[in-house]
Order: structure tokens, then C-alpha cells, then sequence
DNA sequence: AGCAAAAATGACAGCGCTGTCAACACTGTT
DNA sequence: AACAGTGTTGACAGCGCTGTCATTTTTGCT
């Protein structure tokens, strides 16, 4: 029914080990052996059983996908791109969604790793960014992966995926400025999350870069939430300046806050433009489409995980840094502000 | 560091064999050995080696979910409820993302069942409706549970989850009627999907039972999106007659409603009401909240992986039937309509 | 050609568990 | 007391693969 390792040795005429070496892809092989296993493996379409590598090996076949994110969308873009890559790489996925502010969410977490026996961590926000529940972790006998914002890996524990949330935020800010605006406000995300603080100090770097005055009245502190980007626009629309223009810490926000300004009777983009945050389903569902930075979550995850799954086998180096920055996408919701002609 | 069965054995004083027994619930183990047994593992925390189950036993320990669902919200529901099943009985969980509209669909997740050796599927819409599928798919040494729309089974081929929308739209129908509509409007969602024809037809038959006109032009065929919702309340509230209430066949579609209305400047609810379906975190993103039905995805999805993991054991009735009927949920975008004086 | 070193290959044990089957310990019966 | 019948337990092989180590083949060099 299903061929074996056994079944591949014999058609091959070699013995179970030498089959064995080229599925792990062992120096050791002659090449013309190596393409004659190659061969039989493929037209019996041989799968290697994890069960069986698992069992035997003291190297382990799969790995873990540890998260705490209410964002729906990004978890399910997270875990689509580390299945690609699995599956590539003949590697068993096993998902963990939990707690993070649970009190001992590191022991919980670390008792899954011993119990599990995964070769390797994948680590997104909020994990990512827990100094020491990675440093905890790092201890345990298994790879790690981190993707966070920022530029900079902050340390040498595990290789990082960055997402430079602030030439981004400075991208978007920047297409503001050129189509005219001069009072730019911001509605901030929750301040614990390291992708806030790269977004905003993003956005005052390109206002300091085209001599552009940080007036602290225009930036709102609010959270990553519809109801935060209704308050937050309501405020700043009521305030003495008036904004032409918002720039939201993510989609949510941002279509809470053009949600808030048809109430107020604006209209988007003639009186308001409002940008978003992250190319979410949710910047194609509001009306007009979110202008955003698009941030191709599938393909760092994937490509977070085939770093992951080198590292637990010792290839690749040691820590390796990849980095992304979000691309601007302009759609409907940003133009020129009124009057200006455009 | 890790316990083994033959550490168990060796502390209980017992076979291997013995420990084996007592973890699969098999019979023959005298009670006071059993507990005896119970107490080691429990003492050295002692798990099963997944792989080595996998491996040395016929039956297998994992069991997949199939899905495509473009509906985020859903499927990591779904996961987490099917999750907390496998925990608890100490079962794997494969998840296998796919396209059903790809051709040769059925071949593919043929093969997935094959190579992975599960021992069972969850199946969820559109999966679950597709008779053809099922029918080849149940055809294989493999049990299946499906999650579906309806209230009978339409065949003995697994056990089925039915999620009664019709009547739930009964409810939320009758919620508008005691509230004092007359003229209630529907927009449907996919015409392929069994939800949108129970959904609808849970919607006439309450108008029916309250002898009331069912009016085709107050029914929009749509689909299950945010511009459906957009389109259809505006194609309704420009029609002659114009309803004083939409019920829509999700929280999606209700939000694109709610958006069109305020942009034709109605006040919600006392100009127009809307109910969605589902309770969504969409519905709570809309400004007022929405009124819904409540789907206990999660729930369902952990009843749907234990009857699996029964019928994998060969515990449980042969075909049990599980129905749950979403509730009503009454939030802010449904009051009885204007001039009615409530 | 002859030899040591390096490269390629294979034999074999064993990972932790389950299935099979044999062995043993009790019953209640004649 | 001898027996069958039932309930309980354990010995052992083997699942499909990898790690170790021994063996064979090839290579580079004199």
C-alpha cells in the first residue's frame, strides 16, 4: 500500500541506509547513487513516516507555532505561510495557542517543549518581544525564531525576522506630506506593543525630515481596536487643530476612524484622509479601500520557519536577520487635501 | 528527564504490557492494579510517546481538519475548540488549509489521508456539503465527523454536527416581527452555501407563521460580503417599498449594511434595523453593535472532535447526530421601528 | 603497481510503544 | 480433587526509521 524506506532500498539495490542518507540529504553518497535513490523514491512515491524518524532519531521532525494574537487574520496568515514551509521541508506543524499574560506562561510553555519534543519555536508578538521568557526558553534544548518589529536584532539568542514598522510608518507618512498635507495627526496603538513605538517614532522622523513641527495635540494614545479609531478621530476633529489627514497605527483603527468621520459628515478623501496600518482584510472592507502599508505575513512566516527548520538542522548561520518593511499601498481614502486642487 | 511506559512499569511493579493496558482503557487489568498503575503515571507525569503509538499500533493517534473557509474568524475558532478535544485525549491535530474549488480536490486530500495515516477528519462547510467528497472521502480507512447546516443528517455516511440556522433565523425574524416591522427585508449570502437556504428559509417561514407577505422584492441574493451588504441595503432602501428592517444572512454583510445606511443618512436603529448572523467580532466592530445570532463555534468544534475521536476508538453510537441552534443575541441595531413610540 | 587515507556503503541494534499469544491465577462445578 | 472456564498478566516480536561502527570501495600518492 505504502512504500517504505524497505521497499525503496530494494528497488534501489542498495541498502536501507544509504536511501536513509539521501532522504536527510548526508554528505557520504556517491552521486550517482544519490541520483538513483532519487529516482526510485519518486516513482514510488516514497514519504519517509515521521513517526518512525521521530522515534528513532534523536532529531525531532516538527515544530511549534506558539501564539497569543486576538488578530484572527494575522494567525491564520502566520500558520498558512509555516505550513508551506513545512510541508517543503517534511517537517509536522503542531500549533499552541495560549495565554500570554497567563502568570506561568513559561513554564506552561516550556512543559510543551519537553513534552512535545519539537526541534523548534516559531515566536511572534507578544512572545517575540518577552526578554525573558525568550532568554528562558533559549535555555531549553530547542531553536528558536523570532519575528518582531524593529531593525536592530535586540539580541544573539535566535535568529530574528524584523519588520521595520518604522520606515514603513515614515513611507506612509511621507505619501502624506507630498500629496500636501501639513497637519498630519496619529492614532496610536497599545503603547505595550514594540510595533506602536516604531509606527509613531516613524511618523515623527518623517516630519522632522521635511521640517514639519511634532504637535503632540495630534497624536492620540489610544489601543489596536475599531472603537479606539472612532474615539480617537472624534477627538481630534473636535480639537483646536484640525487635522487634514490621520495616519492610523493599523487597519482597525483606521476604519474605526473613517467610520467616525462619515458620522461627523466628512467627506473621505476630499476633507479627511485617513491611512491605515498592515493590509488587513479589514482595509479592503471599509469604504473607500484603505490606503495602508501591506505587510506579507505568509511569506515571513515562511520564511521565519525555513530559517527555523535549518537552524535544527544545523545549517544556515548562526543567527541570521532577515528584515521586511511594509509597502506602501495607496487606494481611496488618501488624496490631496481640499483646496489644494488635486 | 522524560518518563517512559517502562520506567511506569518498573515503579508499579508491573509488565509493560500492563501500563500499555491501563493507558488505552483496555479491559482485562484487575481494579486495584489499574489504580495502582494510575498512581505511577501520575507520580512521574508520564505521557505516551505520540510517535511511538503511531508507529508500534494500528490505530493512530492524529486526526485533521480540512478546511477552506476564507472566513478567519471561523477557522481559528474551529482550531481551538478541535484543539482542546485532541488535549484532552491525547490526540494530534493536522491541519490541512486547501482549496475545494481545485479540481482534483478530492484526489489531493485522498492522498493527504493516506500519507498521514489519521484516523479521522474534521469536516466543515464547504467540505461537509459536498456529497461527492464525503462519499469518496468515507470510501477509505478513515472516520469522519461533518459540521454542517440543517437539521437532519441527509446520510449515514459519520456523524454529523447540524447547526439549525434555519430556526435561528426564525428567531431573529420573530425578533423584528414582536418588535413591530412590517416590511423586513433579507439579503442572503452565497446561493451555494446550505447556511443561506436554511437562513432564508428560517426567514419565510416566520413571516409565514405571522401571516404575513413574503415580498421578493425585499429579498436581496447577495453574497457573504461587505460589499453585498453595502449593495443590497442600497438597492433596498431605493426600491418602492421600502423596509423598515434588513435582516442579513451574516455579521459581514450587516456591517456593509449598516454602513450603507449611515451613509444615506439614517439613523440606526430607529430609522432602520439591522441584524446579522453569526456574532462575529464584526458584529461588535460596528457602531451601534450589532443584533446576531450566536454560533458556538468553538463549542461545536470540540463536540465534533470528540465524537471523531469515539468513532476512532470504535467507543459511541454508530451515527449520533449533534444540533445546536444558534441564539439570539440582542444588541444595539434592532428597536422597533420609527413612530411606534418604544 | 602498491599502499595509506578518505570516501562510500552496509549490518545491526534499538527508539517506545502495541499486537499476538502463551502463561498463569483464580472461580465454580462435578 | 480434578476440571473447564474466565479473568489477568507478561514475554516477545516488530512498526519504520536513525545512530554507531565495521567493512568495502575509491582515491591520491609514491
Amino acid at each position: 500500500m505504502k512504500a517504505t524506506i524497505n521497499d525503496v532500498a530494494k528497488h534501489a539495490g542498495v541498502s536501507i541506509k544509504t536511501v536513509s542518507r539521501v532522504m536527510n540529504n548526508e554528505p557520504s553518497v556517491r552521486q550517482s547513487t544519490r541520483e538513483k535513490v532519487q529516482a526510485t523514491v519518486a516513482e514510488l512515491n516514497y514519504q519517509p513516516n515521521l513517526a518512525a524518524r521521530n522515534l528513532a532519531g534523536t532529531k525531532s521532525y516538527s515544530i511549534a507555532y506558539v501564539y497569543d494574537n486576538p488578530n484572527a487574520y494575522y494567525v491564520i496568515d502566520m500558520q498558512n505561510g509555516i505550513l508551506s514551509a513545512c510541508r517543503r521541508q517534511g517537517f509536522e506543524l503542531l500549533i499552541h495557542p495560549c495565554d500570554a499574560k497567563k502568570e506561568n506562561i513559561t513554564e506552561e510553555v516550556i512543559a510543551m517543549v519537553k513534552q512535545s519534543r519539537v526541534a523548534g519555536l516559531v515566536l511572534t508578538p507578544p512572545f517575540s518581544e518577552m526578554p525573558e521568557f525568550v532568554e528562558r526558553i533559549s535555555e531549553l534544548d530547542v531553536k528558536l525564531v523570532r519575528i518582531m518589529s524593529g531593525d536592530l536584532a535586540p539580541d544573539q539568542l535566535s535568529p530574528c525576522i524584523m519588520v521595520n514598522d518604522h520606515d514603513a510608518a515614515v513611507s506612509i507618512t511621507e505619501h502624506l506630506i507630498e500629496l500636501g498635507h501639513k497637519e498630519i495627526a496619529f492614532i496610536a496603538g497599545d503603547a505595550g506593543h514594540k510595533s506602536t513605538v516604531e509606527r509613531l517614532n516613524g511618523y515623527k522622523k518623517a516630519l522632522s525630515d521635511h521640517q514639519m513641527a511634532i504637535n503632540e495635540d495630534l497624536i492620540i494614545h489610544g489601543e489596536y481596536s475599531f472603537e479606539s479609531g472612532v474615539e480617537g478621530a472624534k477627538t481630534l476633529m473636535q480639537g483646536e487643530v484640525k487635522p487634514t489627514a490621520i495616519f492610523s497605527c493599523n487597519d482597525e483603527i483606521a476604519a474605526g476612524a473613517l467610520f467616525s468621520a462619515r458620522l461627523m459628515g466628512l467627506d473621505i478623501p476630499r476633507e479627511l484622509s485617513i491611512a491605515g496600518f498592515e493590509n488587513s482584510p479589514f482595509s479592503r472592507q471599509t469604504w473607500p479601500k484603505l490606503t495602508t502599508a501591506h505587510q506579507p505575513n505568509e511569506q515571513i512566516a515562511e520564511n521565519a520557519a525555513n530559517l527555523l527548520i535549518a537552524q535544527t538542522r544545523n545549517q544556515g548561520e548562526a543567527n541570521p536577520v532577515g528584515q521586511y518593511t511594509p509597502q506602501l499601498l495607496v487606494r481611496d481614502s488618501t488624496s490631496s487635501p481640499a483646496g489644494t486642487g488635486t
